[in-house]
DNA sequence: AATTCTATAGTTAGGGT
DNA sequence: CACCCTAACTATAGAAT
């Protein structure tokens, strides 16, 4: 998607490459809460970390 | 996406709901996968389970 | 470094096999 | 169920802030 098709490999500019994560990053947080809720699929977690600190996700929370 | 813009609540139709599990789950670990290569972030990990067994993601083997 | 804008690349709903 | 198709929808690249 984008302005561009983009190659699949490590960005190596570095403010190229925060901006696409926290994007990315945005982008998949999503879709993993969608899908929590249409598939009512529990679990699902995610660990990123890029340069940056990790992100620790859980969609819905059933165990809050 | 898709022919017509579907709620954003849990499909009750339990074929409808398997279908439409297995291909966001396939749309979720290809952009996981996008991401930890783009961004060279590690330790993305994926868990679901519907209905279904569960699954386990890790994008680039580092650790394999 | 995170956000906004918007053209466009990519995902997916619904229907079929 | 996994896969195909394609209309129609969403995510995001690049640029600017």
């Amino acid at each position: 998607m984008g302005r561009k098709k983009i190659e699949l490999k490590t960005i190596e500019c570095p403010k190229e490459k925060s901006s696409k994560y926290s994007k990315r990053k945005k982008g998949l947080l999503k879709k993993a809460e969608e899908m929590a809720v249409l598939c009512d699929s529990d679990r699902i977690l995610l660990v990123f970390s890029p340069t940056s600190k990790p992100t620790l996700f859980y969609p819905h929370s059933r165990y809050s």
